[in-house]
DNA sequence: TCTGGGGTCCTTGAACCG
DNA sequence: TCTGCGGTTCAAGGACCC
């Protein structure tokens, strides 16, 4: 689900050559939307937007509906008004995971060098599997047979010597298709796209970048490291200077620990009492903590963010004396951090709460001084009852109070 | 047109410390 | 005792990715 630009110049043959082209990048194509067609067939050849409820936005579009200018990440409301005729689908989480994973188990029989990017992408390096499988760009088109064949939906994928021109390849290759960059032609490759594709360039850095004249990755690659240093600060104007030339020394990473674990709602109506908000945060707190001790890990610092109605954004973080896996101690932290913020008369359009630095788990870290035994006691009996019944089986009571309504229909998945 | 939710990384400025 | 200075840490915010 790459919204990265593309260039119609750089969708062709760059060469056959694959010697040293191991590192492939696998992209479903309209990932969500794939999976909708799987299951209503009946909907294929029709504009199909998954996602788009009210204040939300666009979190796939088909290519039917790409025609009229809907694209991801666009709000809904634009979106509607460019293509009315268009199916608007609600999105079914658990089911793209589903066919997500039986994705992945199929690029797991190619290697287990294979790294997981999101829901609907992967890199993977095939060096050890040229011998058993054939070249990279076979072993590309044995998956993207493979994953048609045995999930119904298409892929594709890119073939190249890097991961950031693997995935720009990837993405040049769609819809259903496959382009290989060979080592020899990376360089021309990635000086015919625009400055915009560069991974790390977004709205922002583009305004920048395209105030000074430089439109394409050829003039970025041109720049002088000073003149990017000053412009986009030292590490973004490193990175993308290295990027434009071709060089990417990453590694696919089997294993990528996780750094935070939070969860955020924007409301239906903007909320100026601060109990609701305060009730939001525990029910934040409970699921970022039920996370942690699922992770067998502990937080050393709670962050909040508030988003105010006029869409200015503040963040308040504290660092715990000792880390924690409790809600009770996440919410304590999160409720003074918010305690902190003043609530405009327009009221708080979002609420949400992180857990940062996470530690792990076990040995060596010291419960805090004064953590209630019976509470760490309390909480874990309740992942025992959640993981047998349910998730929702078991409450706070102050979230099961008299408005239940209030605290549940405030949730983004709960509204329209 | 009116902007989700889950994350990571970087920069900047303030606070702290020796 | 006070002040200046450089290094480090922390908090806040912004940009970016999918």
């Amino acid at each position: 689900m790459s919204r990265s630009p593309r260039s119609a110049a750089a969708r062709r043959s760059w060469g056959q050559d694959d010697t040293g082209c191991t590192i492939l990048h696998v992209d479903m194509d309209a990932f969500f939307v794939s999976v909708e067609l799987l299951d209503h067939p009946e909907l294929r050849g029709r504009p199909v937007i998954v996602g788009g409820e009210l204040r939300g936005v666009v979190a796939a579009a088909s290519y039917e509906a790409r025609a009229y200018g809907v694209h991801s990440a666009m709000p809904a409301g634009r979106a509607r008004a460019l293509c009315p005729q268009a199916v608007v689908l609600r999105g079914r989480h658990e089911r793209y995971t589903e066919v997500s994973r039986e994705v992945m188990a199929i690029l797991s029989e190619v290697t287990p060098e294979l790294e997981q990017v999101s829901i609907d992408e992967a890199f993977l390096d095939v060096a050890g599997a040229v011998r058993r499988m054939g070249s990279p760009t076979e072993i590309g088109r044995w998956i993207r047979r493979e994953v048609q064949a045995r999930t119904g939906v298409p892929a594709s994928v890119g073939v190249a010597g890097s991961k950031h021109v693997a995935k720009l390849a990837s993405t040049h290759a769609k819809p259903d298709g496959m382009l290989l960059v060979p080592l020899d032609a990376t360089v021309a490759f990635l000086h015919s796209l625009p400055v915009g594709a560069l991974w790390g360039v977004g709205e922002k850095s583009r305004e920048v970048l395209e105030r000074r004249g430089i439109d394409t990755v050829a003039e970025l690659a041109a720049t002088p490291l000073a003149t990017l240093h000053r412009m986009l600060g030292t590490a973004a104007g490193q990175r993308l200077h290295e990027l434009a030339w071709g060089q990417d020394p990453r590694q696919v990473q089997t294993r990528r620990a996780e750094k935070s674990v939070g969860t955020e709602s924007t409301f239906a109506q903007d909320i100026t009492d601060r109990g609701t908000l305060e009730r939001i945060l525990l029910r934040q707190a409970h699921e970022c903590a039920a996370r942690l001790r699922a992770g067998q890990v502990l937080t050393a610092r709670v962050a909040i963010k508030v988003r105010h109605a006029d869409f200015t954004t503040l963040s308040r973080s504290h660092t715990l004396a000792a880390p924690t896996d409790l809600a009770h101690e996440v919410y304590t932290a999160s409720r003074d951090l918010l305690a902190g913020v003043a609530i405009p008369a327009a009221g708080i359009r979002l609420l949400g709460l992180r857990a940062e630095r996470l530690i792990g788990g076990g040995e060596g870290v010291q419960m805090a001084l004064d953590e209630d035994p019976h509470q760490a006691l309390a909480e874990r009996a309740m992942d025992g009852v959640r993981a047998r019944f349910g998730p929702t089986v078991l409450q706070p009571a102050s979230l099961l109070d008299r408005d239940r309504r209030s605290t549940t229909a405030t949730r983004a998945g709960d509204i329209s």
